[in-house]
RNA sequence: GUCCCCUUCGUCUAGUGGCCUAGGACACCGCCCUUUCACGGCGGGAACAGGGGUUCGAACCCCCUAGGGGACGCCA
């Protein structure tokens, strides 16, 4: 048996703790069974994937306490860097399908596209389109084809009413209708193959019998059962896990919560509770215990004992997992270490110190300056704001603001920041000083510390978005109405 | 809008036809321990979405309704 694990990079490099979540359940089932347990990085997106994201990915995993097996070398290496390769192989199977009629190719615009899913929508139907909505007149796509227009491969689907019996380990059978099923894009423009086909045919070389992944794919997993049956292989056994949620009950994002692994690492909790609390969300041990190990998960693991409702992930109670982990599983020697190895080592000395070393004029000055850094959170009011003399709405419109930009931010690091602020505060016609007044005190809860740009690559993107978060909160929030305003003024000053 | 999935305390869950007057945990409240705060101990309030069936018997099986979520990309 061998379970893998896709693990997609994040363009930010932020791991998802989503990831850990569907990786910590494939491992306990591939070792539960005596399998084997593989990692496949998504790496059929040129915007995401690169060399860094994949090492931030793989990196956080490892901090879990995670580990794997290695996987036949499909393709070659993983990463950009071998992008060449990945592109034979899938290219290959393409056009294998392409020549067994399976697939065809494509040359169709974007804005065609467009058109086609518009109409139907108006007519309240699927926005499935059928390779017969693709096809274009035969002097068209020579036409095409002979002035150099870019083209994809689609697969053929079934056009003709009726349904396709998808089999779920949890759920047993769902039966899918084949008018939901689009002329799916096999390989890109660019000859990257989509997550489709790369998944069917990684999976396949890769011998994996058992694939163990979000709610989310079984709308897709109809075109899944076609490929293998158009390749004549295998399929593995399916299984969907449900999906970790927000207090809101939508699908766990970072714009509502933390959602980056480095965030909780940063924050401070030890990878056995993070691991041991994942564990608990959809699943319970046969005695009901709260507290277990990864391998005490492993041992006592059944898939079945997962429940299909989706799971809100709450920190509260994290929290206090971590703690009964720190009081009961750690000596003080070990939590000495941890606290060491944490944020008191000399690598993130480093990078604090010359922010701080300036302004401080004895080593006890040291602590109140650098505490922002390392706390979790810092404690503001309203009140910490007073001193701005600015209207709160104005205060809110500028945190939204940033938070906006900061959201958006791909690369998280001094040079991205401040451009993204210092333009955002162009727009506004606001010198760049009182603009970042009110962001100062969410970062650091006072009007004196480190530059705010620096705190904030300090402290990485995901504490500092939920710092600007949290001010806009003690502010007093903002509502549903005043957002969509914001939003709109937003929107006006980017373009 | 169309299709799919889901539905037990506020939250995470136990429960697979009688053991359920529905159990545990987080959070909350009260009491105890304690020089404070935590920790710990004890206790409390709090749920089977609604309606129909099936059955001697339904949280558990079936149907309908409602609610929630997901999918509908040259993203994964």
């Amino acid at each position: 048996m061998t379970v893998r694990t896709r693990v997609a990079p994040s363009p930010t490099g932020d791991p998802h703790v989503g990831t850990a979540y569907v990786a910590l359940f494939n491992y306990c089932f591939a070792r539960a069974h005596g399998g084997q347990f593989v990692l496949r990085i998504e790496d059929t997106d040129q915007a995401r994937s690169t060399a860094a994201s994949e090492q931030a990915i793989l990196d956080s995993l490892r901090w879990t306490g995670l580990s794997w097996d290695e996987g036949p070398d499909v393709g070659g290496d993983f990463g950009p860097y071998r992008q060449s390769e990945r592109m034979a192989l899938y290219g290959e199977y393409a056009q294998q399908l392409v020549d067994a009629g399976k697939a065809f190719v494509c040359y169709r615009r974007p804005e065609e596209l467009e058109e086609l899913r518009e109409a139907r929508r108006a007519a309240g139907s699927s926005t499935a389109l059928k390779p017969s909505d693709l096809m274009l007149p035969e002097a068209e796509v020579a036409a095409r084809s002979a002035a150099g227009e870019p083209f994809v491969i689609r697969m053929v689907v079934p056009e003709e009413p009726g349904s396709c019996r998808i089999q779920d380990l949890l759920r047993g059978e769902i039966e899918l209708d084949w008018s939901m099923v689009d002329a799916q894009i096999l390989l890109k423009s660019d000859g990257m193959p989509t997550y489709h086909l790369a998944n069917v045919v990684d999976d396949h070389l890769m011998g994996i019998t058992h694939v163990i992944r979000g709610e989310e794919w079984i709308n897709s997993a109809p075109k899944h059962q076609l490929l293998y049956e158009y390749f004549e292989w295998e399929m593995p056994t399916l299984c969907h896990l449900p999906l970790l949620r927000n207090p809101d009950k939508s699908k766990l994002s970072k714009r509502k919560n933390p959602t980056s692994i480095l965030y909780y690492q940063r924050m401070g909790f030890l990878p056995e509770a993070l691991l041991n609390y994942l564990g608990r969300m959809g699943w319970s041990m046969p005695d009901e215990r709260e507290k277990f190990s990864l391998d005490e998960m492993q041992a006592a693991f059944d898939i079945k004992r997962v429940s299909l409702g989706g799971p809100i992930f709450d920190v509260e109670k994290l929290r206090w997992l971590n703690g009964l982990w720190i009081r009961e599983e750690l000596s003080q020697e070990q939590l000495a270490q941890r606290l060491v190895d944490w944020a008191f080592n000399a690598e993130r000395l480093a990078e604090v110190l010359p922010h701080l070393q300036p302004r401080i004029e004895t080593l006890s000055d040291f602590a109140p300056q650098a505490v922002f850094l390392v706390s979790g959170s810092v404690s503001i009011e309203e009140e910490s704001f007073a001193s701005l003399n600015v209207p709160t709405d104005n205060l809110l419109r500028q945190l939204q603001f940033a938070l906006w930009s900061l959201e958006a931010l791909q690369e998280w690091d001094r040079d991205s920041v401040w451009s993204t602020l210092k333009s955002l505060a162009d727009a506004l016609e606001m010198k760049v000083r009182d603009f970042l007044a009110p962001l100062f005190i969410a970062m650091s809860g006072s009007r004196a510390s480190i530059s705010v740009v620096d705190a904030m690559a300090l402290l990485g993107p995901d504490m500092s978005r939920a710092r600007v978060r949290h001010a806009i909160e003690v502010l007093g929030g903002v509502s549903k109405k005043a957002a969509k305003r914001l939003e709109k003024e937003y929107r006006s000053l980017a373009a």
